[in-house]
DNA sequence: ATTAAGATACCGTCCAGACGGTCTGATGTC
DNA sequence: GACATCAGACCGTCTGGACGGTATCTTAAT
């Protein structure tokens, strides 16, 4: 039998949700309280009850986002054998294998977090992290950042100008992953 | 002697400067029509003569970076030799050159231009034009893009996390170099 | 089982501040 | 005097968030 414990949680999810769609809909100017309670049919003041602030729900936002990338790599390391490489194959299949909708919100949701200072520092964060676990990958370090950057930024060109075409994308995604050998 | 019209250009200069300058130093959040009229030792309607809207001085911006950044890539691209690989060879450099406080400006300009749907589909306009150059420029379509992608990422990266240490600049824009060939 | 008491979830109004932009003038220059 | 260049007060709107209230559920004592 749910609970309200349950019900919390699965409101929490939809006020997520609701502002994730508004980003994705409206674009970040519109992520505003009223849009957001609006779009997931709960009043602003229920919103408060659950994020204390809209930095609070934008906090929730970015690690909901994290945590699903990360969650991707895992799981695409854990199919890579062991071998040098082996994490930027992961973190390559991560990128390319996210969904349109992922991406898009996520890039969006970089931008709107970019403008706080506090946000940055954690973005930035994980980034050197994931630098370091590129860097111990077995490459040659140039190589291991040139990968991961272009990995990068074929997320953002996807969220800027569209998933390529579907032979586009593989003949990348090839390449990319031939750049992890040698 | 000055005359009426370049003391015009000139303060249109200097709000500019106080644009780039309130981005860089506030973040995008501060880049008000006041903020950057008492940064730019204007009164507020002295800024509105000279751009008639917060929209039109952020037009003039975006022209200006993008503007700068073509000029780096024609300069470069005449001082590489005429082979495969000439054009991507003088973005990568032009990306490698910029001075970091352009870089900055650049990006964080990128964002709060990510808001408005017009500027978009300006940067997708460039972005397209990069890519079809990238495409003619004598490489396989897969390796171009990468090459282009990971240029841009550096880019960004040189702007989350700062520019690299020299031995990694070099070494990162050695190994780039190095993939416009074979 | 009932009920009192408290916690939790949610609602809707109100307010203060920030922001873009207008408007009226002042000042200098040709 | 006409025009370009600024100054700065002012206005309407939007937004984050505070606040007081209500309803629903949990707990525990009877």
């Amino acid at each position: 039998m749910p609970t309200k414990l349950d019900s919390a949680q699965q409101t929490r999810a939809k006020l997520l949700a609701a502002a994730t769609e508004v980003i994705r809909a409206q674009g970040t100017q519109h992520l505003t309280l009223d849009t957001v309670a609006k779009t997931a049919g709960i009043s602003k003041g229920g919103l408060l009850h659950h994020f204390a602030s809209k930095n609070a729900l934008m906090q929730a936002l970015l690690e909901q986002f994290l945590n699903r990338f990360q969650h991707f790599i895992d799981q695409y390391y854990q199919q890579e054998p062991l071998a040098p490489g082996r994490w930027l194959r992961a973190y390559i299949r991560a990128t390319f294998a996210d969904e349109p909708a992922d991406l898009e919100t996520g890039w969006l949701l970089l931008i709107s977090l970019a403008e706080e200072p506090a946000f940055i520092t954690q973005v930035q964060a994980i980034y050197r992290q994931f630098d370091a676990l590129a860097l111990q990958d077995g490459l040659p370090a140039a190589r291991a950042t040139i990968i991961r950057f272009a990995a990068d930024a074929y997320w953002i060109n996807s969220w800027l100008n569209g998933i390529p075409n579907e032979t586009m994308r593989s003949a990348l995604l090839d390449e990319l992953l031939r750049l992890t050998h040698l």
